[in-house]
DNA sequence: AAATTTATGTCAGCCATATTGACATATTAT
DNA sequence: ATAATATGTCAATATGGCTGACATAAATTT
């Protein structure tokens, strides 16, 4: 057989409607937990928090911040609220007693979870609404979106959050 | 054969998973276009109108607002300095002119072009190094990751720019 | 022991981008 | 004529980024 397809360059409105479909698929992703968000007072840098920390507890704010890839000025302000409306606690690292260890609390796990269960559907409803493999290269595909320099730590972080030492990035 | 995976819910991690795969993935790619943007003192707001202007010449201002899902007054300010830098220009409606139809000039489409190659070489590097049927999947994927009520607006937009009619959104 | 680096927090100010509400104008439709 | 539509604009406000500077406590290095 002759090689089509095989090392043919995706066309260029075929990638174009890619780069629009990540606009408008990530667009209504986002949107999900944003009316819950609103009822408390809170936005989606609230919601990153909370989530990530629920999903690697006892991480450090270092950690945090190159999760978020934020400045501890901006992660500050948002880390105050969470803390003073007891979503979040801290905990004082027991080797490095610098290091304020980040915790949810049961009211931040609950809320973690009822932000992060229409995304679930969502993603339920997706891959299963799609034929084929979806869900697997639904994965390789997202996860060689990322920058190649990122790949390690989003790895680590996908299979081992929860795990000492998981952080995405460099 | 037994129904092993026909019609078996994504278990909670793969789901959980590519929540978070989303973030990362589209964290790295909003990255790209950043530091053109950042050297012509514009942000990512005028990156969506010069982006969506260009694959539609013509639309009207309330057809970019149905795409980005802003208020007017928003796109506004942005679009305020995209055409007093000359990147886009406003043509009265032929047939109804109280609409002030959205071009881009020669600078906003060549900005255009400079904004989108590394996201289309990001998206063509997935593709490549996703095996199977990366790009067919990846499309179908993120088009079931729009909500329903879109979904139509969507793919008329994505088949159809260009032509009469196209805008997503219900 | 002293000096340096690290982890974190905080103050002050700035910027981009979103919001709502109100109002104005020109044009089209009833 | 009146009403509805497409667009623009003014003012005020909020979120969530940013930089720079400075402070503290603890760990590490010299």
């Amino acid at each position: 057989m002759a090689d089509i397809n095989f090392d043919e360059k995706l066309g260029d409105d075929e990638t174009v409607a890619l780069i629009e479909l990540m606009f408008f698929a990530y667009r209504d992703f986002v949107s999900d937990p944003d009316t819950l968000l609103e009822q408390l007072g809170f936005g989606r840098a609230h919601h990153r928090v909370v989530h990530f920390v629920g999903r690697d507890p006892g991480m450090t704010v270092a950690q945090l911040l190159d999760i978020l890839r934020i400045t501890k000025q901006s992660l500050g302000r948002v880390l105050k609220d969470l803390i003073d409306k007891g979503y979040v606690f801290q905990k004082e690292g027991e080797t490095d007693r610098r290091q304020r260890l980040l915790h949810l609390t049961a009211a931040g796990e609950e809320l973690r979870q009822r932000l992060m269960a229409p995304q679930m559907s969502r993603i339920r409803r997706a891959v299963a609404e799609t034929s084929g493999n979806g869900h697997a290269s639904m994965r390789d595909m997202l996860y060689h979106l990322v920058s190649p320099e990122n790949r390690d730590g989003v790895k680590e972080w996908i299979e081992g959050a929860g795990k000492p030492g998981a952080e995405p990035g460099e």
